[in-house]
DNA sequence: TTCCTTCTCGTACACTGTTCGAGATAACTC
DNA sequence: GAGTTATCTCGAACAGTGTACGAGAAGGAA
């Protein structure tokens, strides 16, 4: 990765190109996803981008200048899929943005490592962020209140839907409970030494479905929603 | 990095050794911890590791399996550094946990990116997680509700610190505030279209100090904490 | 025609994690 | 003592990475 610091490619414009262009920018990031998706931030090298768009491996570093560079325009892509929905209440506005958040994050793992790497200024990012401050505004916050405010929400959503995504992401197709099942001699051997957490254990992770995961995100946003309840001037 | 998925390391101890060994596992672990704090995650090269060690580069594979390992017990070692109180009232207990995981993470930003990967069960998480579950399940909650519970701390901690450690860990040395300045043209174009926004902008990030960092972290533990309180059986 | 801009791409460099196998060294066995 | 085995180090090599550079093609304008 470059070390130079080149100003941010949402300053710097597509470049202005002739009649029959072979590839664009959101040619190339539709590219990029597609690898990121499918096989997640390590599956995206340029060469395998460069062959996916039939073109030679180093022809997009004329659109893009770095592989972050074109990883904030992936991030930033993706961060269309994030609504705040509007008309109802506050917290209507804050459940909905928190779920669509971690339902983004669901569908593309690759996103929690990107996540605060640098403010996010793409268009989208500030759309939702725009929304997300009107929201929170309207319901009376302002200031630093306004920025604690969301900052809460945004970080647990994050926190929370990023464990889950890093474990999807890490472990594609097995479960929590088909590695601990692998773990028996620890499990046992932690039955001696911590008793109280090798049953928890037993009890809940061997469990964790679908369900126990929506459960936990519920609970933990309801939480957080709660705690700015209190604090509405 | 390994595709093959080893058994855990904490299942396969150190391997046995003679009289003088010039290489150990905790050696190893000291060697990289100073390189990952001083660098980051990306100044951890097997090569240079090596070089630290004054040993071959490869020398490091016959104590231990992989990079991800390494970076596996970097991490346990690390969560040495993390305490829960007693002896007072959970919400101690749980302010304390938050506010020191939050420390470890500011003082060694590159685990933000590896908690999650699978779950912790090196000796040093488990004995947190084991006191968490003590303190949480002193204050009543039980089954899915304990875990629901410390789920909803750990993961708004790691949420937020994790996003200002990842600004320090990209940006070493610069704030926020500097980037902000380098992007005049972006917040005079924002100041058209999104005229709150930018406002919002000029009047917090420009005055991201320390101090606002530790007024938005208390005031979203608190959020947590209260809901959690609500919630006690 | 000449010139200039736009764009593609092969080559090359310095790096990465990891495998393999050769060699050294010590401890144990006979 | 000699012989064998287990422990440990390490150089070489492989396939991969991000990216700089410069040659060249292609089209528009003078």
């Amino acid at each position: 990765m470059a070390e130079e610091k080149a100003a941010s490619v949402w300053l710097r414009p597509e470049r202005p190109r002739r009649a029959q262009p072979a590839l664009t920018r959101t040619q190339i990031v539709d590219a990029a996803l597609e690898l990121l998706d499918a096989e997640g931030l390590d599956g995206l090298s340029m060469r395998r981008l460069g062959a996916r768009l039939n073109s030679g491996a180093t022809s997009v570093y004329w659109h893009v200048a770095n592989k972050d560079e074109l990883l904030e325009l992936a991030l930033d892509r993706v961060m269309a899929e994030v609504a705040v929905p509007s008309g109802g209440g506050w917290r209507d506005a804050a459940t909905g943005y928190a779920r669509s958040l971690r339902a983004m994050i669901h569908r593309h793992p690759w996103t929690v490592t990107l996540f605060g790497g640098r403010p996010m200024i793409g268009p989208n990012a500030t759309r939702v962020l725009d929304e997300v401050l009107a929201a929170f505004g309207a319901a009376g916050f302002t200031g630093f209140d306004l920025e604690y405010a969301w900052s809460a929400v945004v970080d647990y959503v994050i926190g929370a839907a990023g464990s889950e995504a890093s474990w999807q992401r890490n472990q594609p197709g097995t479960s929590s409970a088909d590695w601990i099942r692998e773990l028996g001699p620890y499990l046992s051997r932690l039955d001696e030494e911590r008793p109280g957490l090798a049953s928890h254990i037993r009890d809940i992770w061997m469990k964790e479905t679908g369900d126990v995961l929506e459960g936990r995100f519920a609970f933990g946003l309801a939480c957080v929603l709660d705690g700015l309840e209190a604090r509405r001037p």
